[in-house]
RNA sequence: GGGAGCAUAGCUCAGCUGGUUUAGAGCAUCUGCCCUACAAGCAGAGGGUCGGGGGUCCGAAUCCCUCUACUCCCACCA
């Protein structure tokens, strides 16, 4: 069977991720072998693959199917996150189209509405998820929303309410106008815009209520607010204000006369000293108002527009308002000047709409016990953070953690489970039936249809916060006593969570929480942070940027291991990514020299009467124990999470190590076969290192394995041990790299005199060389002659350099410039002679011999010693030359 | 405004406990090669005052101070 000469992934994917399922490979049941756990951060679930993913998931893999190869029983949990606001919001948009807005309908239909859409749209993800070969337990595929998560999210919200963590109090909250639902202060993202800054003269009271001539300055960026002030506050120690003690003014367009009031937050030197004071529509003020006793006007709506109470331009939307008081404020006198102002503004993270203060009743979760307990868990150790740098940014969040307002004005997501009776009080329970009983217990007339269920949803957070409990036992989220199920005994807790860093405390802090609260145990031991994907000019990966290409594009392009590889060579933990398509194409490269190296070793005949060549022999040895060096740094690089470097490690072995140097040196003679021994250790190794590979290009290694030779039935690379570190050789690894200079050597000759590789060379070598150095050397630099003297004959005809401190002459009769060859010399000379003299002057320095290790001293003395015999052998030669 | 992180080749990054490092890799660049696995390749080469300054030490890319640049997180300056 002749083999194309190049790699096409596109027939050898599905094929193989089909066999893959159809021998559930992926499927883990509890066993007696360690279990490893991951479960996946859940996606939207009617999000689509982006490059985040990618590299997310691309890591989730690379690990579970490591630990697959080491013996563990790897477990990878996919599953999908119902993702309230953001699902909401896109099946209003659908409705919208269709001419139907929630107004118009109820929320049983409008839930069916959404169930639909996420039956055709959902889990779209994970099915691109399977195109990049991740190797998920799909048997074990959760949704935040599936009718026993949803039970185990609202005995949660039981257990805390009767455990006096959660209440419902009125807050100011952060109202999102466009999602029309509170959302919490970490779902804010303050950005500075460019704004306005409005001085507004407020003229002082006569005392009926009209203007007198006398007016002070109040400079705000909201001036469509002033409807809502309740006071003009001073600082108590301004000077210049003390005379509008006592008095009142007047707020402009509206006459509404208002009280100076004065207050410490206010600062003297910021704006004019004079601050509105607007309890409805500034957290600042709210605060501001409860210490006065202020009253509350709210003049803005739900949907961000003006209300009646406004008095004045109501209907219009806050912007537009803002734009048309500022003329009516010119036009009235009342505008003293407009300055252009940067000024932080809080947008809503799922809708980017400008979020606007408002008071409403909302659900509470306290954090103080949660958060001092979840902190404790990752200064402790119990959980590690890679990189470690985000313990600093994880406890200054516990530190100052305000509680967690869990509600939602939303229909799709878990409905909080709480019951009002018609005079206003409430029971909170898990299903109807028990808040009825509860309910009774207060008011025994109260009836089944007399119970009212609150409006809200939950947070989607606070299901996914239980995500690694819940996906294996829906029962013990809310039941702390309660015996873990087989599967939670077993896979909890999971090992390691890769997330990235801006979830850090939506997500990964609170199941932390849930985990010490309901497990006693952290859920996971180490937290991977990967970095955010960047574009090549460091801009964020946006669907409006439209910088982001589609990742299947991309698979179909260059297949699936080639963006594996791709993403993997450029993250280090916690860095951010900057994509580049060129990285892919080096993967999709390394994929086709796996594939011709294959096809190399593939197209030898074995000649079983043929015995080993000494250079084979010498290749043999060395390949054997490079090859454990280097895997022992592979594990290494594993164990601390350094995967792009254990994939760089990789990739040299097989390109550098493997396919330049050993197959170069093993490959027989064109129409000559190969010695069986070789053979079979050539084989061993290329096995090998494609175990090696196989966690991060998981389909090209599946299939060379299996061409390798016909397998059993059913049988895969994926449960084919990991290979082990054996004891190596490191001298004869240092040799080896020694022959390696000797063989650069005589190539870079060729190079500059314009040598063809046909053309063989002899060598004189004064020194010694290492043991099976030259047959190597012969073969892959054609050196046909090999002589040792102390003694170069003619010294104008060889061309010489050194190898450690081995001189090697290369006899090249006419080819030889002789002042190139001195100048050579002299540069070489110059050079080693000045660092032997840095290196006499550390050893001249009695403070160094004397405090130093003796090891470190010792080798300096070896530097010096080579030093000498290399200026020694330069000297020689230039001696010889000007002989000449 | 508070806090944290980072600064090493054109780019992306290693360099772990200060000493085999007058600093490494990959990519990119340049030169020469279609040699019977691979031009998606091979061989060779160039490229760095380790952000600036100061300090500790026998010895600093590495530890400390300071300045500068960038990034991120937190925060109510109207």
């Amino acid at each position: 069977m002749e083999l194309p000469s190049k790699y096409d992934p596109s027939t050898v994917e599905d094929k193989w991720y089909a066999y893959w399922i159809k021998n559930d490979f992926f499927h883990s049941e509890p066993n007696g072998k360690q279990p490893y756990t991951i479960v996946i951060p859940p996606p939207n679930v009617t999000g689509i693959l982006h490059m985040g993913h990618v590299l997310n998931d691309t890591i989730n893999d690379v690990l579970t199917r490591k630990a697959r190869m080491d013996g563990k029983n790897a477990c990878w949990v996919p599953g999908t996150d119902h993702a309230s606001i953001a699902t909401e919001s896109k099946v209003v948009a659908m409705l919208k189209e269709k001419g139907i807005t929630k107004d118009d309908i109820s929320r049983e239909e409008f839930l069916k509405y959404a169930w639909d859409w996420k039956e055709e749209h959902g889990n779209k993800i994970l099915k691109q998820l399977r195109k990049m070969g991740a190797s998920c337990d799909w048997e074990r595929t959760k949704f935040t929303m599936d009718p026993d998560m949803t039970e185990a999210v609202i005995n949660t919200f039981v257990y805390f309410y009767k455990k006096g963590f959660i209440y419902r109090g009125v807050r100011m909250v952060n109202w999102d106008p466009a999602g029309l639902t509170a959302v919490s202060d970490e779902e804010v993202v303050h950005k500075d815009t460019k704004s306005k800054f409005y001085h507004l003269r407020y003229y002082i009271s006569d005392g009926q209520g009209h203007p007198t001539d006398k007016y002070i300055i109040v400079a705000t960026t909201r001036p469509e607010t002033i409807m809502a002030d309740a006071a003009v506050s001073i600082n108590p120690d301004d000077e210049r204000y003390h005379w509008l003690r006592g008095k009142k003014v007047l707020i402009p367009l509206i006459d509404k006369e208002i009280p100076i009031i004065e207050d410490s937050y206010v600062e003297i030197g910021f704006g004019t000293g004079c601050l509105k004071v607007t309890p409805a529509h500034d957290v600042n003020d709210y605060e501001i108002g409860l210490r006065h006793n202020l009253p509350i006007t709210d003049i803005i709506d739900d949907h961000g527009k003006l209300n009646d109470k406004a008095r004045i331009l109501v209907g219009e939307d806050r912007f537009v308002a803002r734009k048309k008081i500022a003329v009516m404020l010119e036009e009235s006198g009342n505008l003293e000047k407009v300055e252009d102002y940067i000024s932080p503004v809080g947008y809503s993270e799922r809708t980017n709409a400008v979020i606007e203060p408002k008071l409403s009743t909302q659900w509470f979760l306290k954090m103080e016990d949660l958060s001092k307990m979840a902190l404790e868990s990752v200064e402790s150790g119990r959980v590690k953070f890679i990189p470690d740098k985000y313990i600093n940014t994880y406890r200054h969040w516990m530190e100052d953690v305000h509680d967690w307002c869990i509600s939602r004005q939303l229909w799709w997501g878990q409905r909080i489970p709480a019951y009002y009776l018609p005079d206003g009080k409430y029971v909170v329970e898990a299903t109807k039936e028990e808040a009825l009983a509860a309910a009774k217990e207060i008011d025994p007339s109260v009836s089944a249809s007399d119970l009212k269920q609150d409006e809200d949803v939950l947070d989607t957070w606070f299901s996914s916060w239980l995500w690694p409990i819940s996906v294996f036992d829906t029962n013990k989220a809310g039941h702390p006593d309660a015996v873990p199920n087989k599967d939670l005994s077993y896979y909890y807790p999971t090992n390691d969570l890769v997330t990235a860093p801006d979830i850090l405390f939506f997500w990964v802090a609170r199941m932390i929480m849930a985990g010490d609260e309901f497990m006693g145990k952290e859920p996971f031991s180490n937290v991977y942070l990967t970095g955010i994907v960047r574009d090549k000019s460091g801009r964020k990966m946006s669907k409006t940027l439209g910088n982001s290409p589609d990742p299947l594009d991309l698979i179909s392009k260059y297949g699936a291991d080639a963006v594996r590889i791709g993403m993997l060579l450029c993250s280090s933990a916690g860095n951010d990514i900057f994509y580049d398509e060129s990285q892919i194409e080096q993967g999709r490269n390394f994929c086709n020299k796996i594939w011709n190296s294959f096809r190399l070793i593939k197209g030898w005949e074995i000649d079983e009467k043929s015995i080993q060549p000494d250079c084979s022999a010498s290749a043999v040895k060395w390949f054997e124990n490079k090859f454990s060096q280097v895997l022992e740094s592979v594990e290494e690089d594993y164990s601390k999470f350094r995967i792009s470097d254990a994939l760089m490690s990789t990739y040299r072995l097989f390109r550098d190590d493997y396919c330049s140097w050993y197959l170069e040196i093993i490959k027989p003679e064109y129409g000559k076969g190969i010695d069986r021994k070789t053979y079979d250790s050539t084989i061993a190794f290329f096995e090998n290192l494609l175990k090696m590979i196989h966690p991060v290009m998981p389909f090209i290694t599946e299939e060379l394995w299996h061409a390798m030779e016909s397998r059993e039935e059913g049988s895969t690379i994926m449960y084919q041990p990991f290979p082990k570190v054996e004891n190596y050789d490191s001298g004869i690894i240092s040799d080896f790299a020694k022959t390696e200079d000797i063989v650069n050597g005589i190539r870079s000759v060729r190079q500059q005199k314009n040598l063809s590789p046909k053309q063989p060379l002899s060598m004189i070598v004064k020194g010694s060389l290492p043991e099976g150095c030259f047959p190597v050397v012969a073969k892959l630099a054609n050196v046909g002659k090999i002589e040792f003297s102390e003694k170069v004959g003619n010294a104008a005809d060889v061309i010489s350099f050194i190898a450690g401190t081995t001189e090697i002459f290369i006899p090249l009769s006419g080819l030889v410039d002789h002042d190139e060859e001195v100048a050579k010399i002299k540069d070489g000379l110059e050079y080693q002679k000045k660092f032997l003299a840095s290196v006499r002057k550390k050893l001249a320095n009695s403070s160094f011999v004397d405090h130093a290790p003796e090891a470190v001293v010792e080798l300096e003395r070896k530097k010096e010693a080579d030093a000498v015999s290399r200026i020694d052998s330069y000297e020689s030669q230039l001696k010889l030359l000007s002989e000449k």
